[in-house]
DNA sequence: GATGAATGAGTGTTCATTCAT
DNA sequence: CATGAATGAACACTCATTCAT
């Protein structure tokens, strides 16, 4: 998956990984190749032998995780579901599991999504409209508008649709750095996307 | 407005200003205190003589735009309205105008909204939370819960709406990021804002 | 005594007191203009009005206040004593009990002793110079040589007599620092001081 | 001796001496980080590199040397010596020697010695605290009491040859920074350290 | 006389990047 | 291939002194 020149795979692995998690605590300025070394336990200049700058090494992080990321939707998700609830509902729970399972990765994703640091951000949008394109749009592009009530613009009940869940996860993300995720609230959280689709359902659908 | 000890009216403005503008196309990290006095034209010593650190600067700045801006929507909004669409239509439409107006103003305000350095997140939240208390939960507190459809979650209905006019605000100025906003295109999002309004209002009130 | 041109009595006082402590606390170099001014509540203006300069204030203070305190040892001692150990004694306790009264005066004669600034150093060694000239070798010139032993070089054993007080005094400041003065331990101090005489006396003595 | 990741052994000692050098001459306080690349003709970049902070040179500066002049006193002490003169004329000349080959050393541990800067005053006591009682206290641990007269507090008459010294040597010090040491005054030095060895000894043993 | 706003060189420290080994 | 020593510009912040009011 990595564009590896000659790469040793388990030193890969331990920048990645040290990477990922250095710029998902801190932002793409805050977080110092000094740390990302440290915590991976390499040289400096291994690091910048094989990614040749700080930027680079952000970005294409951040193309290969968004990669991995559409890649796990796009298998785990049930490619002929045509109801956008199932899909949404679909996204946001392997999104949830894959926060359970490697946090700084959605961490990581996360804060690409707001970088403001002028030295990748044109380098985030680009692969993200690449990505998109290929990916995410097609999630959304064959959704049944036959469900929807007469005289409902769907394009725009989807994007309701999309900003509820996007809105909601923020909302849960922001409360999860005060308090830790335990199994209580997962179902709480669970039973609570329950009822936006329940409300948004008996909105928009016949 | 600007708790300033003596400081020369016309000097505080030229700071401000420039550290608004600073702030806002940088984010706290990445401002420099060299490039707001050398954007202010001032020396580097009176910044420090009136705001104690960069910190207080950011929060001293932060705390008096939000008030500005709440006080904006507190005195343009009719306090009578009690149809939800009515007061986020108000809102949106301000927010608007003074993003013609102060462009930086608002940006500044958007960027603190998702700013992340740990210097400044805490003290953020606490204005944030004492400004949300006093004026912001006000807004929303009054809302005329008979006209939505029996069987709705109206707290839910609201969150949705609310969500559904941030996304709408974030898309725009994700685009105006590379279109320059002009006469055509108000015209445009202020139709765009109806329809959003219109379709919800079919779906959520009677 | 303060050589004021048209100095508010008042005010003088106040930086007067300020500044003794000011530089006691933190020496000359780390002792910031701005700490004297808040410290005596005046402007900073006016400290450089009177004084002219950080090393102009510091120098004055510390003439006026070695005079000062010379004048007390002048006048509680008595002139005709003759036996060093009388007058160090004397000395020691006039120093013991000024320290109880003005704590920062002592500290801060002490601090200027063994200060470092090259801004000050010439001038306090001149000040000390004329000083010690004028009245603390006077102290010395006067003793009584014929209680010490044959065969004793006086001028040596005088030498030793001072740098022993000298060494206790600094073991009791530096002791100090931990532990806060209070009656018991006067009371011991006064013991060991005479401890040491006696040892003295019955070494050089007849 | 120094604790040297990596260090080229010639700037490493180009940094010791430099920083030695303008500590010894400023304090710590004074002292710049600036000037002590300059003298040493490093960037500054570097300083940083080995030692992380201004406060953890000098610390490392004063327990690297005090160990080096304990050692020295170790080594060419004899330690069977059980009489106090000859162990402190010993240290004398010790010291006096390595005044001639190194004064900043010297003058570097002496202004560690009345340091007042906060930032290290507990760091220095710390080392000293380590390093007096593995040594030093050894030095006087085993006089010979003995040869003192009937009825003499040996511990006080040890503290007051050991005050004796010190001022002697203070004094010196003081002049020296006027005069410079040559060879006429060492022999002075030499002779008048024991005119007061001679007295005491005079005055304390049987 | 009295104020405190204003200056700008100076401080300790950080950091992406390079390069000799 | 791999290391980490080395660089130097940039950073936030301080301070004695001046001067318009």
């Amino acid at each position: 998956m990595f564009r590896s020149l000659n790469m040793d795979p388990e030193k890969e692995d331990r920048i990645i990984k040290a990477a990922t998690k250095v710029f998902a605590e801190n932002g793409y300025q805050r977080a110092s190749t000094n740390a990302i070394v440290k915590e991976a336990g390499v040289s400096k200049g291994i690091l910048f032998h094989y990614f040749n700058s700080k930027k680079e090494l952000y970005l294409t992080l951040y193309e290969d995780l968004s990669e991995l990321f559409a890649e796990k939707i796009y298998n785990q998700l049930d490619s002929e579901e045509r109801d956008i609830f199932e899909i949404i509902r679909g996204v946001s729970i392997i999104k949830f599991e894959m926060f359970s399972m490697y946090p700084d990765l959605i961490n990581f994703l996360n804060s690409a999504f707001q970088e403001e640091a002028p030295e990748v951000k044109e380098g985030i949008d680009q692969i993200k409209g690449a990505l998109t394109d290929s990916s995410f749009t097609k999630l959304f592009s064959n959704i049944d508008a036959t469900k929807f009530r007469e005289g409902i613009d769907v394009g725009k009940a989807i994007q309701i649709i999309y900003w509820t869940f996007e809105g909601f996860a923020n909302q849960q993300q922001a409360k999860a750095r005060t308090i830790s995720v335990n199994e209580l609230n997962k179902e709480e959280i669970l039973a609570e996307i329950n009822s936006y689709t329940e409300l948004l359902k008996k909105s928009f659908y016949k």
